[in-house]
DNA sequence: GATGAATGAGTTTTCATTCAT
DNA sequence: AATGAATGAAAACTCATTCAT
């Protein structure tokens, strides 16, 4: 998931050791904050790691450097899933779909952080990366609408809002069981989807219309 | 929600300077569950409470007191859903289940904490209104599924999910457009309980075969 | 040992459950300061006591006045025994320096805080009581030197050190065992006073010379 | 005292500064211990020894481990002095058995937490260190009854009661009179020891027949 | 006279962060 | 590049004290 190509990101090439240690903070990261939230204690994902504190520091400077990755990786398995789909989109445009959603809540381990109503993503490249998946989406859905197969007032943000729910973690629960529930919900609601009989949707802001706030709302 | 009747819980009845601050307090700390976590600062609740931080312990011994009574206060008011639910199920069974879930939705700022994978309910009395959940859904199930108007292989447990899932916090979403999403969702998941072309559902556990974990997940 | 005459000392007699209260309040502080040095929790000892807090602000304006009581009847109790044992020091007056060391040992509870290195007495009261020790101490070692019963060179520094030491709370041992061992002590002890073949002692302040801090040292 | 050498504890060598903080913290410890008794406030224990509390905790994960090494201390102290003892004893048992205690009197800063009635010692190491020291005493009387320098009743518990007692803080005197005051009472309790015209004694438990309680005793 | 309640000021404990090795 | 160590600052929790009932 976190591609570090030397070449692209201007990053130098980590040596070995170093890229693992990254690697293994990053899941330590995920895992962590799934159970804990974002908040949880650097320490304890350092430890989780099998690294040292200041070996974190070294690698992400402060707590949202290590957020903005776990945010990018997500936006990365979301662009990788809805490219999968678009392939088969054509054959089967609900079933493809279903697919996207179903890929996410399998990888859901990396989707921690929500697409919508999680940390807003700061980093030039995850902001770059977020701004293709609607566009993406309303392509998947597009296939759909051309062949009926689908509800034409369904948009882009019920597949955001649906991705980003279910693949919320539950934290007291096993993951399998956890996957399983989201699983079945996702069957249903993809159900839903489907034209016949469908009563009309209340009206639906886009990804972009959303107003996010910096700081978690005080509402 | 949190009702204080002197008689039937045992516990005293409160001064009603100190019935008032309770109230603050549990309120203070569902704002904070949401936007927080559970890890919330209990200094920070105080403070959103107005009261003094000792004040919050003797009314609370510990964090767990508290997180338990929210806990609580999110399982009376599910309770309270599906019997109102269950009063209109005979005229309208399907609108019956989407009035349950939309009233979760609506009333999402008391539900902070997921009735599935949210923290294991330890107190004699959240474990016992837990268990009156998972029969009132069925009950209400039961009406749709006599009137055919929902697919036979929907249980409590989809219910449940959907509901865990469509409520939790979406801590940088404003309040209201995270409802908004929450709601078309839950259309669009009420229309995929339609019988009409339904797909075959993967199995479902029933709520008292999930496992919970008494610690959040190291999976 | 707390008179409360209502003549003499000034105050009002006591209501018959005040009284009863305040004799809660100060066996509970003499358990609490053996178990947990004067330093205890007064909520602790009102909680022991069975009493509100509150209640024991009322009967002793601050932690001091409580120390202050218990030295007091520390003082009262110690005057008593030597009392006794002036009684019957003209028969055996080793056996009479015994049993003033044994009685205390014997009411150890009451002795909690000790006659050295124990709180400096500041009320008028307690002041005035303790001047009157050593002059007792010293008429009972006058009939054992006269009777040749005890070595020329031990004062009453050294019977009040004594009791001081063979007091002390030894809060991990069951009261009983710590008294046992106490016992032989002093047994041992009254015998190192006999005069055949002892050897010389270093030399000894008296109780008026010794300098006391009011504060516990920071040497 | 705390000797912490690599190989035998297996706990890792310290780097020299954090091997310097950690005998301040200990210093300052015993020190607090015997002015405030064992619950002093560790951030004043980490004041005196000049380190952040931070600091303190590193080292002591809590309260009890910082108690536990100077009960340690103490055991180690003992067997120091009954060697020292028992390396004089054939030329003088009796005075060998003073030494003995006056060694201890003379460190009684070391000794803060009596052998008796103080913590229970839970570490492994420091239960085995108190397991060695009955032996080494009843070594020492032996020697002392061959001789028939000393009444044959006392047992190595008189000598445990009288260093535990001797070496108590008085914390409102100073040291230096502190420690002449209990040197004249060793004195003394040493002449008790001879045999000549010695009273018999009430029994002794051992060592290991004490019961001993986990929390201070709420007699 | 007694108590429930509240609070300000600690004390304990944890955490983020930096530094020296 | 990695780690042991240290620390300031925050958060959890306790305690002494006062007030209103």
């Amino acid at each position: 998931m976190t591609s570090r190509s030397a070449g692209e990101g201007g990053r130098p090439r980590l040596r070995a050791d170093a890229a693992r240690n990254r690697a293994q903070i990053l899941a330590a990261a995920r895992t962590a904050f799934r159970e804990l939230g974002t908040a949880a204690p650097l320490d304890e994902i350092a430890r989780r790691a099998g690294v040292n504190i200041a070996t974190l520091y070294r690698r992400f400077p402060d707590r949202n450097a290590l957020v903005q990755q776990v945010v990018l990786d997500g936006f990365t398995l979301v662009i990788e899933a809805a490219h999968d789909a678009l392939d088969v989109a054509p054959q089967d445009p609900l079933a493809a779909i279903e697919r996207f959603l179903l890929r996410l809540v399998e990888e859901r381990d990396t989707l921690v952080l929500p697409l919508i109503g999680g940390p807003v993503p700061t980093a030039r490249e995850a902001v770059e990366l977020k701004s293709r998946i609607a566009p993406l989406l309303e392509e998947l859905l597009a296939h759909a609408r051309a062949g009926g197969a689908i509800r034409p007032d369904a948009t882009h943000m019920d597949l955001i809002t649906t991705a980003a729910l279910a693949c919320r973690p539950l934290p007291y629960l096993p993951e399998e069981q956890a996957a399983a529930l989201a699983t079945r919900h996702v069957h249903i609601f993809v159900d839903g989807l489907r034209p016949t009989g469908a009563r009309r949707l209340p009206p639906s802001p886009t990804l972009e219309e959303l107003s996010v706030h910096l700081q978690p709302n005080r509402s």
